[in-house]
DNA sequence: AAGGTATATATTGTCGACAATCAACGGAAA
DNA sequence: TTTCCGTTGATTGTCGACAATATATACCTT
């Protein structure tokens, strides 16, 4: 059901279990934005030496979660309006060119494990009404199907490995359980057919508008919180 | 003249010199393309450990100039059509909404030196006739510019840090010196007015446009090889 | 002779220590 | 008191060696 993550090589390294590890502490904010990241401290937290976790850092400045300066060290990205409005104007054009590709490229058995997958999330959101949890897995998941399907393998990677990270990171700390399910919903729906019926330019114009939706709805929240 | 490179950053480190040595290597296929590529070689060769050697492979499968397997190491890159067709794909709507957002958020200086840059190219290559390089690096430095307008980070980074190289590498192996120079310009041209008039619609337009045919200049050269 | 297995070799991943660089603190001079 | 400078402390960058894994070779079996 999940789809598995493409930058999961086979073999596991160590420097791949400190990687998960500190991206999901830094994504869920256990590691607080915007503060300094040491080498020894953590080092010594996953009992490991600083080998594995160099390349894990390397790999934390590759998903934009952690930013290096030569000689002075690594520091948790600090989430910004600035930085919020940057990525979500670059999903939208990426995922949009994403949806176009997949209503061209996906073989229909894909589009057909995706309605099946968007049934599923539909009636286990009946149930468990309001759980946001399986709503973020289920809009990743559908997301996620979307990218592989328009088969450009730089574009799968940019949005997957580079980006998701911190879209999910700003989500987390933001606090977005967001009551746009039910809409989500619709839009999901929609962009699907889009796809099933190959109409490309129709399925980036709905998922341009399904991103933009979500970044004002996050907007808003920002505005609230503000006052 | 020349737009510095963003990701270079003020301290130069071990690694910083050993991956601009390798990244050339590997862009002007002096490393040839899909060879495999021995750390303790290597090493050797730039009379230096395998720590910073190893940083430097990172960021070069961070430009998709090198792909590392866990355990098996890593090889350059294999150039390949598909390969060809996903990147320019990519170029042509990344490359575009940063002209429309260039459009919007280029300072007057910044088009006024993007102008005399223009006017200075067109001069140089009066004189200096049909030398390729010199139109590669203006080329560069045109694209740069605008990429750099658009002031949106995630944007500039996948640009000029993550798929730059490897266009570079597609141009230069493929022997593209292209005689495409005078409408290259002409069209340069065009962009630039559309984003002195603040038409990013047109200016996203005509970026697209220009990034389609110089892909078709490419394909089409492909096919005469082939034959 | 072909296929599979086991050894042997080479390469990658990891470790601990050293060197180079930077940030912080304290003291001296204006 | 403020500013500049040198020293101290800590952190990062680099090194060489070891351990774990994969590839290549040779051998044995069918």
């Amino acid at each position: 059901m999940t789809v598995p993550h493409p930058s999961l090589r086979s073999p596991i390294t160590a420097a791949d279990r400190v990687l998960l590890e500190v991206q999901r502490a830094i994504v869920e904010g256990e590691i607080a934005a915007g503060s300094k990241i040491s080498e020894p401290e953590l080092a010594k937290r996953f009992d490991l030496s600083r080998a594995p976790l160099r390349e894990a850092l390397a790999r934390l400045e590759r998903c934009h979660l952690i930013e290096r300066i030569p000689n002075a060290g690594a520091r948790v990205v600090k989430l910004s309006t600035k930085g919020l409005l940057s990525l979500y104007q670059l999903r939208e054009t990426l995922e949009g060119m994403a949806c176009r590709l997949a209503a061209e490229h996906m073989a229909d058995s894909e589009i057909a494990e995706l309605r099946q997958l968007l049934d599923q999330h539909l009636s286990t959101q009946r149930v468990r009404e309001g759980e946001s949890y399986y709503q973020e897995a289920g809009d990743l998941d559908f997301h996620y199907r979307i990218i592989l399907g328009s088969k450009n393998d730089y574009l799968i990677n940019i949005l997957c490995d580079e980006l998701y990270y911190l879209v999910r990171m700003y989500r987390v700390q933001l606090g977005m359980n967001g009551p746009r399910v039910s809409r989500a919903f619709d839009e999901h729906k929609a962009i699907l057919n889009a796809i099933a019926n190959r109409d490309g330019e129709l399925a980036e114009l709905l998922m341009r508008r399904h991103i933009a939706a979500s970044r004002l709805n996050i907007e808003k929240q920002l505005e609230q919180m503000r006052t």
